[in-house]
RNA sequence: GAAUCGGUAGCUCAGUCGGUAGAGCAACGGCCUUUUAAGCCGUGGGUCGAGGGUUCGAGUCCCUCCCGAUUCACCA
């Protein structure tokens, strides 16, 4: 059952046993608060804000967080304090703070991973750190479990780290842990945040409205993908839990609403990968009026907005490459980038002449793919993982994209694009069908498919239907990974290093 | 779902040919009032992922299972 009824450790006993001295000595080990005045890091920015030759008037600062290390030298010692902001130093003397509080509760009771607060002024030491002189010591927090501290060294400039926290797993199962001894997974989630907050910025400023819609849906449609299945007692119905929310904010179009967009977590209930998490982030957006051609130069202005923010330039470095997200990004369409690296160009070729391509390619086919998936298939071994710049490729085969609008000029073709950088999808968006009639015809298509028994193909969502029959403008689509962009943006090699809680299977 | 690698002290890891379970840090007892992985002396700490098998003897060899990482397949 919990934790404490199987074997704790040692130290873990040894910290129950501390906490009921503090008890003991009427040290209440969880007191109710402590007035932090400052934080380490506008310390350690302005130092000379703090420090003044004559200490019995330098300004007094307060700051609270954990005890990461300590060096202990009898009657004085100096330990790191962690806050949200980072660490900072301080010295803490027995003649300062009292004996007791020093020699018992300080050196015998508190341990690392403890959270203290602590008043003082701040210094510099010999050897020039800036340092927090402690007059007051608090103890607010005593931790049962001992953190697993890392210790860092700098050797010819180069750092050192030894005994991080460093297994995967645990890192992924005990966020809260990670959070506290490895700071670049604070600031990992820090720019995931800023991220999501310049791209709604960006929309609001251009008066989108940032909308809810369902997450449990009776159809699920807007993507080709297997769904979570649900049950809803009271009704006694099945319900899914989205994959999309495209079919609805399209309705949110007809209804009148010039810019609709909600950042969604979506739920598809497939594999598990370095790039994938059954549930995830998308922002999806849509527009009157527009077409795709006007959503392409909308979404890399965005994302170089996006760059600017997180990195103070439209250069980011991601794993070997150095990215560069400055606009305009070229717009390149899938057949003529497909041309370029296969030599082929499949326009217009029939599903047979496809085959003997694809197999002269040696890309696997079977009977079941179409004219459309074949093409992808090329794409994806061919030409995705090479575009490792930003850009465009545009104009996908119809077969592919069952809720995008015919392309104007040309035939069997949809005015779509992906942006691809890292050689990885980042969005996907179109011109939006708004014929209901071609709609209808697309996903009855669709529906037909999932009778052969694919089970990622759409269904017919008639009300969905009846909406664009009511009309709905001339629309340009919108759909980018939250998440992969954070990878991107924080160079992170998983999903799961951008999401706090990624999913794992059960302890 | 498949393949490969991994799981040993709180953390990071070593463990030879099958022969008493190891190190550093952390912890504990001392000394030390400006240290920088503080230092010095001393001490304790293990269901070796789980279960089974082979063997006089298994962390080590064999089998099954669990968990993770990576790659592949599907997807964003």
């Amino acid at each position: 059952m919990s934790e404490h009824e199987l074997s704790i450790s040692e130290q873990e006993e040894l910290r129950r046993e501390k906490l009921q001295q503090l008890r003991d000595l009427g040290v209440n080990p969880y007191p109710y608060e402590f007035d932090v005045t400052h934080h380490s890091a506008e310390i350690k920015a302005n130092p000379d804000n703090y420090i003044t030759e004559d200490h019995s008037v330098s300004p007094k600062v307060a700051v609270a967080g954990r005890v990461m290390t300590r060096r202990i030298m009898g009657k004085a010692a100096f330990f790191n304090l962690q806050d949200a902001e980072g660490t900072i130093q301080v010295y803490i003397r027995r003649d300062d703070v009292g004996e007791e509080n020093y020699n018992t509760v300080f050196k015998k009771l508190v341990d690392l991973g403890d959270i203290v607060g602590i008043k003082g002024f701040v210094f510099r030491t010999q050897t020039g750190e800036v340092t927090i002189h402690a007059e007051y010591f608090e103890l607010l927090n005593k931790t049962l479990k001992p953190i697993p501290v890392a210790k860092e060294i700098e050797e010819n400039g180069v750092k050192k780290v030894f005994d991080a926290f460093a297994d995967k797993e645990l890192r992924y199962r005990m966020r809260y842990v990670d959070l506290i001894v490895n700071p670049q997974v604070r600031e990992t989630f820090r720019k995931r945040t800023k991220l999501v907050q310049v791209m709604r910025e960006h929309m609001n400023e251009l008066g989108f409205l940032e909308v809810e819609t369902p997450i449990l849906q009776p159809i699920y449609g807007g993507a080709s993908a297997r769904p979570f299945v649900t049950h809803h007692n009271a009704l006694d119905m099945k319900l899914y839990m989205r994959i999309a929310n495209e079919l609805y904010l399209k309705r949110l179009i007809v209804g009148g609403f010039d810019g609709v967009y909600e950042f969604s977590k979506d739920f598809r209930n497939e594999g598990m990968s370095r790039f994938h998490n059954p549930e995830f982030t998308q922002v999806e957006l849509y527009v009157a009026y527009k077409d795709y051609n006007w959503m392409m130069e909308f979404t890399e202005k965005m994302v170089e907005k996006v760059a600017i923010a997180l990195h103070g330039s439209t250069k980011v470095q991601v794993g070997e490459h150095e990215i560069n997200f400055q606009t305009p990004w070229p717009r390149i369409p899938m057949f003529e980038a497909i041309e370029k690296e296969t030599g082929h160009n499949l326009y217009g070729k029939s599903l047979d002449e496809l085959k003997t391509i694809a197999h002269e390619l040696k890309i696997h086919v079977d009977d079941t793919m179409g004219i459309g998936k074949i093409i992808d298939e090329i794409f994806g071994e061919y030409v995705e993982h090479k575009l490792i710049q930003p850009v465009f490729i545009t104009d996908y085969p119809i077969e592919m994209s069952p809720l995008a609008k015919k392309h104007r000029s040309k035939e069997g073709l949809v005015e779509r694009f992906e942006g691809i950088c890292n050689g990885k999808e980042i969005c996907n968006a179109f011109s939006e069908l708004n014929d209901p009639i071609d709609q209808r015809e697309r996903l009855e298509e669709q529906a037909s498919l999932r009778d052969m028994g694919d089970d990622e193909a759409m269904a017919v969502d008639e009300d969905f239907l009846r909406a664009l029959e009511y009309g709905m403008p001339p629309t340009a689509g919108l759909g980018i990974g939250i998440d992969r962009l954070t990878m991107i943006m924080t160079n992170s090699e998983s999903i799961r290093d951008v999401l706090f809680f990624p999913h794992m299977r059960p302890e």
